[in-house]
DNA sequence: TCTAATCCCATGATATCCCACAGTTTCCCA
DNA sequence: TGGGAAACTGTGGGATATCATGGGATTAGA
């Protein structure tokens, strides 16, 4: 099983360092990736991470364009530009780059978040809210869906 | 693991001479060409630079095209035409040409930013400029991407 | 002989490796 | 069933290697 569940709050020590959570470390030894794939969320204060699976994805997004085409550079400028491969030492703790610390307004302690085949690392206070934001949309959504029948509408894309 | 990640600024010492960043530094060095092939990169104030890698695909986008062709000839004298391979020190640094620096209006700092495959040389002010750009384009087609995955039959990919 | 490019060594800062330890949980065996 | 023993996890800090950078020496080219 291969996949990053669960949330998990650890602290970042004096040199800036953080435990990757066990099972997490797990799932990523399996993968195969010796390091951590990490980049800054899009429309959210956090960091995206992963192995080999999550590079991959990137991989076959930029891939889908032609080389040197507008569309592929900027895709690679954004993502590859603005990810890092951090090393994990042999305690399985990384250093966050500044970078990421910074979007992710992160100071000593970090909330680990499994989505699946990826997972998120936040700041815990803010993820907090985030998991309140979205635990209230999935109950009204909840609400919408027992109130329709079984109809085949189309389900527009939301955010 | 052998693409090039991440972003990384650098000053130029007094004899003009930067260090590539060692990450870049180790994934040439897997790539087995000795020095680093750089051009000025199309549309943009940037250096284009890679390793074999790169010139490969060089060659199979200019291979595309009718030998004799005005697109094959155009293509070959903007990429060929005005590239140079730099020579890399033992200590892992290159000089950039006159032609180079003009092109990117570098003066004392630069940015590398990894692209996958090759990777690119930055004025960092020009650099933070564009990387903004295309993250609001990146974001812009993430709206595009999701609605298309909501089509086919969901396979747990989610985001 | 002079200029410029290349090589070589020095150095401070940073990152990496390595060992240590305390709190839990798991496991084993009486 | 209870009492350890063992293993693992998260944390801490010192030692070592690597990196970015600076500058002198040496070679080459004109």
């Amino acid at each position: 099983m291969n996949r990053f569940v669960g949330n998990f709050t650890l602290r970042l020590d004096s040199k800036g360092r953080v435990s990757i959570p066990g099972p997490f470390r797990s799932a990523l030894r399996r993968d195969g990736f010796g390091g951590l794939c990490c980049y800054p969320a899009m429309d959210r204060p956090a960091i995206d991470a992963g192995g080999n699976a999550l590079m991959v994805e990137i991989e076959a997004l930029i891939g889908r364009y032609a080389p040197f085409s507008d569309q592929r550079e900027l895709l690679a400028l954004a993502l590859f530009g603005t990810s890092e491969t951090l090393k994990i030492d042999g305690e399985g703790r990384v250093v966050l780059g500044e970078n990421l610390k910074r979007h992710a307004e992160i100071s000593e302690t970090v909330t680990f978040v499994g989505l699946g085949h990826k997972f998120q690392i936040w700041e815990p206070g803010r993820f907090h809210g985030e998991l309140a934001e979205a635990t209230r949309k999935v109950r009204a959504l909840k609400g919408e869906l027992s109130s329709q029948v079984a109809a085949p509408k189309a389900p527009g894309a939301r955010e």
